[in-house]
DNA sequence: GCCGTTTTCGGCCCGACTGTTTTCAGTCG
C-alpha cells in the first residue's frame, strides 16, 4: 500500500522526498522479520525505527479500520489497472502510469494484447524494443515463490561458488545481500567476484549448468534465473576496491542508506567504489574492514547490517561480540524413533558426540494420557533411560539427558502429569493444536506452561512456519516479562522451515533481559548439522555467548537450566 | 514525510543499465 501511494505521488509531482519517505516505509515494513500487526499491537510501533508519526498514524487507522482513507482517496485519482501494472518488472510508476492512461489498460491480458497489437510502441518514448521487454515481462509466469528458506538457497550457492572458483580470474567469490546477512528466507542469490578480467568471469557464470536463463548479462554484472527458480546476481569488482563493493552489496538496503547519511555528516561520499571525500578523491579499499574503519565505525558483522542501531552503537562503542558456532556446547531437543524421528537414540547421541559436543538432549514427543496408562508411560521412560545407560564414549564427558517435548492442549494444560514430568531430566512445551485461538487464549496457555516448575524451556515460541504458516497471536511482551520473572529461556529453534524466535523478537527479548537456547529440533542424525541457522537467528538478535544457556558448561546448564537426577 | 555530532529547519544515498527522447528519463538494486 505504501509503495503504490510513492508511485502515485510521483505521478501527481509531489516532493520527491516526501515521496521517497513513503517508499521508505514500505522498505522498513518489508524488512521486518515480524509481522507488522503483532509489532503494532505490542507496542503502538515505536520500536521500529524509520517510520514518523504520520505513516505510523496510517498504520494505526488500517489496523482499526481496516482502511486509509486518505489511500483511498490518492488512489482513486490514478488510472484504475496501473497499480496491477507495477506488479511487472521493469514497469514503474511513469510506465504504468502512461499504459493505463493512455491505452486503457487495467490487467496484464490487456496489457499482452496492447503489445501485440503494436499499440504500446506507438507510444511516444517507446519503441519496438520497449515494447517486446514489456510483452515478455507480462507474459512470464509470476514465480511460485519469491522467496527462499536459507538452507535451501546455501547450498545452491555454495555449489555455484564452487564453479565460479574454478575461474582462475575469480580472486575471491562472496555471498552478497540476504544470504550473507543470513536472513531467514533469501530473496535473489547474490555473489560478488573480486577480479581484474571480469569479462572472463561473467562468461563462466553463466554457463553453469543449472542456468535455465540468462537475464541479463553486461561487463561488469550479469543475472541469470536458475532451473530450481531462483535469479541469481553476480557482481565484479577490482581487488584494489573489493572491500566497498562488499559492503554496497551486502546491503541491507536499508543499512547502505544510513550509513551513506551517516557519511555526508562527515562530509564522505560513499559508493561500491569506494569513499569520496569534498575534494572528489576517490579513496579504494581492499577489504570490508578497512572501509568501515575509515568511517570511524567498528566492523559490523552482516547480520547486523538491518539498520537496527548497528551504525550508531558501531560509532560510541565495540559491537557486542556475537554468538558464534563453536560456542554451542550441546542441542536440547532432537526427536528419535521413540516419537517421528528417523534415527534410534544411539545413532542421534553417536551423532552429537561426532559433533564434539558435551551434552545432547533427546526430546521425543510426549506420550498422551488419553492413549496410554501411567504405567504404560513409565515404563517407556524407564526403557529409554535404560537405553541411555548403555551409551559408551571414548570421552567421559559426553552426556546423554533425557528430556521430553510436551504438548500445550488446547485447553490450556499439558499433555502430562507433573508427576510424569519429573521422570524427565527436563521437559520442553510447545504448541501444536489450536493455532487460531484468540491472542489472550494463547497468551495465556504459554503463560500456564511458563509457571510450571516441571517446564524448562518453550520450543518454537511462535509456531511459524516459514512461506506455509503465520506464527499464532501472542502478546510477546507479556511472555518475555514472565519469562524473566519465572528464569525461563525460550528457544531458538534452529529447524531452517522453523528459525522461531525470529530475529527480531530475539533482540527485543534480548534488550528485556531473556535468555535463549538454541536447538535443532533434529529429527534425523543429519538434522543435527542445523544448529548454524539457529546461532545465525542469535546473531541477527544481537546475541553474545553469554544470552544463549546451552553455550555453559553441562554443570553450568544444570544448574541455571535446573536439570533434574543430575547429582 | 523524516529527522538531528552544522537539530525543530533544511536537507535528504549512489550508480548501472537500457532504450530512445542525441543528452536524458525510467527502472532497478
Amino acid at each position: 500500500m505504501f509503495k503504490e501511494i510513492a508511485s502515485a505521488y510521483q505521478i501527481l509531482g509531489k516532493s520527491f522526498f516526501r515521496t521517497r519517505a513513503y517508499q521508505n516505509a514500505s522498505s522498513i515494513i518489508g524488512s521486518l522479520s515480524s509481522d507488522v500487526k503483532s509489532l503494532w499491537e505490542e507496542s503502538g510501533l515505536d520500536s521500529i525505527q524509520g517510520l514518523g508519526d504520520t505513516t505510523k498514524s496510517y498504520l494505526d487507522e488500517y489496523f482499526r479500520t481496516g482502511h486509509i482513507v486518505h489511500f483511498d482517496t490518492v488512489k482513486s485519482q490514478m488510472p484504475p489497472g496501473m497499480f496491477v501494472l507495477l506488479d511487472i518488472p521493469g514497469i514503474g510508476p511513469k510506465t504504468a502510469y502512461r499504459l493505463s492512461k493512455e491505452l486503457g489498460i487495467t490487467s496484464r491480458e490487456d496489457l499482452i494484447k496492447a503489445c501485440k497489437q503494436e499499440a504500446v510502441a506507438n507510444l511516444t518514448g517507446f519503441g519496438e524494443k520497449s515494447q517486446s521487454d514489456i510483452l515478455k515481462s507480462a507474459q512470464t509466469p509470476r514465480v511460485k515463490k519469491d522467496r527462499t528458506l536459507l538452507n535451501v538457497a546455501e547450498d545452491i550457492a555454495l555449489s555455484y561458488q564452487k564453479f565460479i572458483l574454478e575461474d582462475p580470474n575469480t580472486v575471491s567469490c562472496d555471498f552478497l545481500g540476504s544470504l550473507r546477512r543470513k536472513a531467514s528466507t533469501v530473496g535473489d542469490i547474490d555473489f560478488s567476484v573480486a577480479t581484474t578480467n571480469p569479462v572472463a568471469v561473467i562468461n563462466k557464470f553463466v554457463l553453469y549448468p543449472q542456468v535455465e536463463q540468462v537475464e541479463d548479462k553486461g561487463d561488469k554484472k550479469a543475472s541469470v534465473i536458475l532451473k530450481t527458480g531462483q535469479r541469481v546476481d553476480l557482481m565484479t569488482g577490482d581487488p584494489a576496491s573489493y572491500g566497498a563493493l562488499l559492503a554496497h552489496l551486502t546491503g541491507s538496503k536499508l543499512h547502505n542508506i544510513a550509513l551513506r547519511t551517516y557519511a555526508q555528516t562527515k562530509g564522505l561520499s560513499i559508493s561500491e567504489y569506494g569513499i569520496k571525500d569534498q575534494t572528489d578523491v576517490l579513496k579504494t579499499f581492499p577489504s570490508e574492514e578497512l572501509f568501515y574503519k575509515y568511517l570511524g565505525l567498528d566492523f559490523i558483522p552482516p547480520e547486523l547490517r538491518e539498520d537496527r542501531g548497528e551504525i550508531d552503537y558501531a560509532k560510541a562503542k565495540p559491537l557486542p561480540k556475537l554468538i558464534d558456532q563453536p560456542d554451542m556446547r550441546g542441542d536440547l531437543q532432537m526427536h528419535s524413533t521413540y516419537s517421528d524421528g528417523a534415527n534410534t537414540i544411539a545413532e542421534m547421541a553417536q551423532k552429537g558426540f561426532k559433533l564434539e559436543y558435551e551434552y545432547l538432549g533427546i526430546t521425543d514427543h510426549s506420550l498422551s494420557l488419553n492413549t496410554k496408562t501411567k504405567q504404560e508411560i513409565l515404563s517407556i521412560i524407564k526403557a529409554q533411560k535404560h537405553e541411555i545407560a548403555q551409551l559408551k564414549y571414548s570421552k567421559d564427558d559426553f552426556k546423554v539427558l533425557l528430556g521430553t517435548e510436551c504438548n500445550i492442549l488446547s485447553n490450556g494444560e499439558l499433555s502430562l502429569s507433573d508427576e510424569i514430568l519429573q521422570e524427565y531430566d527436563y521437559a520442553i512445551a510447545s504448541i501444536h493444536t489450536g493455532f487460531d485461538q484468540s491472542k489472550e487464549q494463547i497468551t495465556q496457555r504459554l503463560i500456564n506452561a511458563i509457571i510450571n516448575p516441571s517446564i524448562n524451556f518453550i520450543a518454537h515460541p511462535t509456531g511459524r512456519v516459514l512461506l506455509e504458516r503465520d506464527p499464532y497471536d501472542v502478546d510477546w511482551r507479556k511472555i518475555f516479562n514472565y519469562c524473566i520473572q519465572y528464569n525461563k529461556p525460550l528457544e531458538i529453534n534452529a529447524f531452517p522451515s522453523r528459525l522461531d524466535l525470529p530475529d527480531d523478537l530475539v533482540k527485543i527479548a534480548k534488550d528485556m533481559g531473556v535468555k535463549f537456547v538454541i536447538n535443532t529440533d533434529a529429527h534425523s542424525t543429519v538434522h543435527l548439522d542445523y544448529m548454524k541457522y539457529g546461532v545465525y537467528v542469535a546473531r541477527r538478535g544481537w546475541c553474545t555467548k553469554e544470552e544463549i544457556l546451552n553455550t555453559l558448561s553441562l554443570k553450568g546448564l544444570v544448574k541455571i537450566l535446573k536439570i533434574r537426577n543430575q547429582d
